[in-house]
DNA sequence: GACGGGCCGGTTTTT
DNA sequence: CCGGCCCGTC
């Protein structure tokens, strides 16, 4: 029971109350996954079986770090606790009760760009305007619907739904919704969302279903309880309904996914729907500075809508957090890979200590050619990931019509790749056939001869022999070795070698990346009840890449959204792009919900961070082939000054364009450098003055660079500019819009 | 049916 | 700056 000792109270009380309905409000950085992990330790501990826990979370990388927490605990029987995200648990007892619902066991999950692709279609079929009906448009719509438990039957007369489409100029969306849901049926796939509103369906029409897995799992857990939708809420308390062991485990200032229906409302329906609800509180922020915890609780109370909770640490206040302008996207990314470089030598610190947030995906462009001309390691999450590759969707496309001949998007794309003479017209025409007469998409296929001419007819009997022959082998061998035969046989491996390109090698590697990958599943021993093809497919499409297992030994600089950085935390945090349009996004100031939650996801950002938080914006930036003028976000005013160290407008000097990377002393060596710079002893009174009437000639004290004496000022209004000469730190520029400056003479 | 060139339009976050 | 789509040519 020593794993009880090192918890706090509150902790304390939140893993060993395991009976009932608990609620863990868990302020970022105050050990949350440590309670998560020790109450089911301590649930095992308590004689309850592993089986008997389900346990929910965010990631698949964190269900997975988690049970390896436990298994140290309680030894292998971690093994069998039920835990994986809400998408992961839920398709899998979802393929094992597939025949109640009418769907093949082996479905298809059908990912974004397959759902946009069928929307595409449908649109084009049903003879509507492209340009209106955009796919991510109807897609967010269908999502919205689903996420809310409305189907396509109900949509048509729900306000929401269709009410608010016919007002704004979509009326015809519910028809939209109608024929997609038929089509996924009909193809045998499940887009992400009816992952969980089919779960829904089951356990509503099939009570005896609900009744079993209401009776294994006793004990359930959610984690990041606050980003849960109307859909995945439901399922939870249903399977909670016949014990009320329910724990759920969130944080209201951490709500970032309303757009993906996520409801903080069930936070405050969790009290109504559990009146004997135990609430507990942990607010110590084990993570951060108090300068940085300080900093996201200013931040975080600008919001009207949040609860009552002080989170506080015993940390000390450390080092002051860095705000600077450079004057373009490229200095930026320059500024951030120089201080990296630079701290990781003075501190002796490794590359796995930073990261760097940005708002969105297009921003890792500029970092990533910066990195790779210092020849620093890193990582990129998200943005294009490696199942999204051309080449691996390809394979996997194979892989995916093999294992269920209707999969319709699957089959659209490989049916003549590599060429087998078999042209759009002919696929729309086969795919037309099967839905006019009410068959599947395989038996169009078989039947072609009897609709089409005798041409496109022979090479569709040439592909279905084919395809025939893989489900063949995929029946004697095992899922590495089929891919392996496909990938040869489909003459997929010939195409992908006759281009020596670069990018035609790098293709390859994939290819074989995608092999390794294969087999490393199949043989894996957690795998062993079931390594069939279809769990395959099934794992690698709810996958992201932040679900990677990352090697130990490898050290390299972290880059992603700060939606993808939630739950994770680095040394040193590099907030990058801090400017009105980007952070918060244009799309989203217009209501006061939407900043809301934007200013949330700067809160995450901000906690992420243990050491040093540096935020960065640039003047100008580059948008669509333009330069484009910027402006500072309005959320860098949130934080007080006293906890910040404002610098000097940076400016750094691109590298030639022809230097290679191999040798980066002597590149480093060729370039201005931003020198780190070492904390200032801040006076004990330090005020910032108001520095409207700041000139030349006068002393001033900045709390990072020292004293200094003003030199010149210039510019006007937000835009007023000072040069002062640093007694140590020598010449900068400081914006005085943001620079804290006390007066000294 | 395949392929290349030109034009247009997009702008968020993710399972 | 990208990728997707349309249209012309082979």
């Amino acid at each position: 029971m020593d794993y009880l000792e090192g918890l706090n109270p509150a902790q304390r009380s939140a893993v060993e109350q395991i009976e009932g309905p608990v609620m863990i409000i868990a302020g970022a950085g105050s050990g949350k996954t440590r309670v998560l992990t020790y109450r089911i330790a301590h649930l095992i501990e308590q004689d309850v079986k592993p089986y008997q826990i389900l346990s929910l979370t965010f990631t698949n990388k964190a269900a997975r770090e988690m049970r390896s927490r436990i298994e140290s605990v309680v030894g292998a029987e971690a093994q069998k606790i039920w835990m994986g995200t809400f998408h992961s648990v839920f398709s899998k007892i979802l393929r094992f009760e597939a025949d109640k619902i009418k769907y093949p066991k082996e479905f298809t999950i059908y990912d974004t760009d397959d759902c946009k692709s069928l929307i595409r279609s449908i649109v084009k079929d049903l003879g509507l305007d492209d340009k209106l009906y955009r796919p991510a448009l109807v897609m967010g719509r269908i999502s919205f619907a689903k996420n809310k438990l409305i189907s396509y039957r109900k949509y048509s007369s729900h306000p929401l739904c269709h009410g608010e489409d016919e007002s704004n100029g979509f009326p015809e969306i519910h028809k939209i919704y109608q024929i997609y849901q038929e089509k996924c049926f009909r193809a045998g796939a499940m887009d992400f969302d009816d992952l969980l509103f089919n779960t829904n369906v089951l356990f509503q029409q099939f009570p005896e279903v609900l009744e079993k897995y209401q009776k294994r799992f006793k004990y359930i857990m959610v984690d990041e309880f606050q980003d849960t939708n109307i859909s995945q809420y439901t399922i939870t308390k249903a399977l909670a309904d016949a014990h009320n062991n329910i724990a759920v485990v969130g944080d209201d200032a951490q709500s970032i996914y309303a757009f993906r229906g996520a409801n903080i409302d069930n936070i405050l329906n969790f009290e109504k729907d559990y009146p004997k609800l135990n609430v507990y509180k942990l607010e110590q922020n084990y993570r951060s500075t108090s300068t940085i915890v300080q900093a996201a609780n200013a931040v975080i109370a600008t919001n009207t809508e949040q609860f009552e909770k002080n989170s506080f640490t015993d940390n000390k206040s450390g080092e002051l957090i860095d705000i600077y302008a450079t004057t373009t996207d490229s200095d930026e990314a320059k500024s951030v890979t120089d201080q990296i470089f630079d701290i990781r030598q003075q501190h002796q610190a490794q590359y796995k200590d930073f990261a760097i947030l940005y708002r969105t995906n297009v921003q890792s462009r500029k970092m990533e050619e910066s990195l790779r001309k210092m020849s620093i390691p890193y990582k990129i999450f998200g943005g294009m990931s490696f199942y999204q590759r051309k080449e691996i969707k390809n394979i996997i496309a194979y892989l995916r019509v093999v294992n269920n001949p209707n999969d319709e998007e699957a089959l659209k794309r490989i049916i003549n790749y590599p060429k087998r003479n078999i042209g759009d017209t002919t696929i729309s025409k086969v795919i037309l056939h099967a839905y006019n007469n009410s068959i599947l998409l395989w038996d169009a296929l078989l039947s072609a001869h009897t609709y089409l001419p005798a041409r496109a007819a022979t090479s569709i009997k040439k592909f279905t022999i084919l395809i025939d022959h893989f489900r063949d082998i995929a029946k004697e061998k095992n899922a590495y070795e089929t891919t392996n035969h496909i990938a040869k046989v489909s003459g997929m491996m010939q195409d992908l070698e006759s281009d020596r390109s670069v990018e035609g090698i790098a293709r390859q590697e994939n290819m074989n990346e995608m092999l390794n990958g294969i087999q490393e599943f199949v043989e894996n021993p957690n795998h062993i009840e079931d390594n069939s093809l279809g769990a395959f497919l099934q794992e690698i499409s709810l996958l992201t890449d932040l679900d990677k297992d990352n090697d130990q030994e490898e050290d390299f600089v972290s880059l992603m959204t700060i939606h993808s950085s939630k739950g994770l935390e680095f040394k040193n945090v590099f907030l990058v792009g801090m400017e009105e349009e980007i952070f918060p996004s244009t799309l989203r100031t217009s209501s006061l919900k939407e900043l809301e939650e934007e200013r949330r996801l700067f809160y995450v950002a901000i906690t992420r961070a243990e050491h040093r938080l540096v935020l960065s914006y640039a003047l100008k930036r580059w948008k669509y082939g333009k330069e484009i003028e910027c402006n500072p976000s309005r959320f860098l005013k949130e934080i007080p000054n006293r906890f910040l160290a404002h610098r000097s407008i940076i400016q750094t000097q691109e590298a030639p364009a022809t230097q290679n990377n191999t040798n980066y002393r002597s590149l480093l060596e060729s370039l201005p450098k931003n020198k780190v710079i070492t904390a200032h002893k801040v006076s004990k009174n330090f005020t910032p003055s108001d520095t409207s009437l700041l000139a030349a000639g006068m002393r001033v004290e900045h709390p990072k660079f020292g004293f200094g004496t003003v030199q010149q000022v210039e510019g006007k209004e937000g835009n007023r500019k000072a040069i002062i000469n640093f007694d140590k730190e020598g010449e900068k520029t400081l914006l005085l819009s943001f620079a804290k400056l006390q007066i000294h003479s």
